[in-house]
DNA sequence: CGGGGGCTGTCAGCTTGCTGTCAGCGGCGC
DNA sequence: GCGCCGCTGACAGCAAGCTGACAGCCCCCG
């Protein structure tokens, strides 16, 4: 199980290799991105922790490269904390998964488990929640079996509801964790991505319990 | 479930506990590290919240010792924002999780929730007191396996009087819960939700005591 | 480099149903 | 039996949340 572990801080690099190498991988590290960018495409690698923020080569171009040149290797990409958009590119760009900075190294290595597990052909990549259905590696939504197109915005709201299932989830939550902590969005924002997402799924799917939250019911585990 | 919340600044401990007894704990409070280690040591809790800026003995101390007695009660570690080395020792030192400050209380709880949740295999957050039931993470009510509608305002009084089953509650101590501190309110209105509760989860759930209060009585654990 | 389409925040108006107030009644305690 | 505390049902005010429209923005495409 060899894993590179892409990260110009070498404090964080040396804790993540650490972490992974106590939970039963080979790591090896590299801080810059040309290097990252040849070793991932000539060496064969179970997982690379791609870290964006990197001098040289920018983490996100090394990644559209791997997959440009056919590099099915999952990707762990570490992001910095807020920034969701950084995580859309980085999806976009080709990542299985993505961490937010700071993250705990007990996390990171359950991802990074549940990546390679994946990758080895078990992996439940898909959610369900009563009549939802919500595949994470396509970032794809369905209803009852028919597909709904949903944009990265109205996606990562939903998929905190159903992660979150049979909870009811107050605003300010859902607002920190869809727009991070730069928060200068009037509340209304929140409830007009709601009803776009309810025009799109149906009713019955996301309720709202007045005064608490919003939440989505878990039938389908 | 009881939780012990070490923080010094009087402000932020009772904000923390006010939140994470509306969630369902018995929160106790303790301002010095001292007292921290010896009630950890000595007492059983089922989650700690834990500041590391402490006045006495530091937090990471306290952990530390916690840790070498062979505690393995869940510890959640509040740091200052950006201080990442605290982090790191504090992961290091045993903690199960960290919190960076200034942090919101929803986020506090929910990760307590995790914590406890995880630490005890799989806690329902389902408080029982007869044949109320109250689910603290649907924010939902069921009387003998009925399920019962309640407001929001309904809900917070409710679960303060199931959290504290078996005391009458005096309604000065009713009001200053569930309303902040804005006592512009008539005594009235609270006689008034009380009525509205009775009516929704039938007869003889909600006691009163002439002159002193209401109670719930708490038979089912 | 300019045009266009899709995404998303803001706004205003509206609906819903929660909640405080009031007046009157009932029952408990003395 | 009397008084008072607490209960109840009605009601109106109001705030939370919903919706449709619109405009700014970004990105993609030509």
């Amino acid at each position: 199980m060899r894993v590179l572990a892409v990260e110009d801080d070498h404090r964080i690099a040396a804790d993540v290799a650490a972490a992974l190498e106590s939970a039963g991988f080979h790591a090896e590290t590299c801080a810059n991105g040309e290097e990252a960018w040849f070793r991932g495409d000539t060496e064969d690698y179970d997982l690379i922790v791609l870290d964006l923020g990197l001098p040289g080569m920018d983490g996100l171009s090394v990644l559209k490269r791997w997959r440009a040149a056919g590099r099915e290797v999952p990707v762990l990409v570490l992001t910095a904390r807020g920034a969701w958009h950084e995580r859309v590119e980085g999806i976009e760009a080709g990542a299985d998964d993505y961490l937010p900075k700071p993250f705990r190294m007990e996390e990171l290595v359950a991802r990074a488990r549940a990546l390679v597990r994946r990758a080895a052909g078990h992996g439940a990549a898909v959610q369900n929640a009563g009549a939802l259905s919500l595949d994470t590696n396509r970032m794809a939504v369905t209803v009852r079996g028919v597909p709904v197109p949903v944009t990265a915005l109205e996606y990562r709201l939903l998929a905190y509801l159903v992660l979150n299932r049979d909870r009811v989830i107050p605003p300010t939550e859902l607002l920190e964790h869809v727009y991070g902590d730069d928060d200068s969005r009037e509340a209304n924002a929140l409830e007009a991505v709601i009803a776009r997402l309810r025009r799109k799924v149906g009713p019955g799917v996301i309720g709202t319990r007045r005064g608490f939250g919003y939440f989505v019911e878990g039938g389908g585990a």
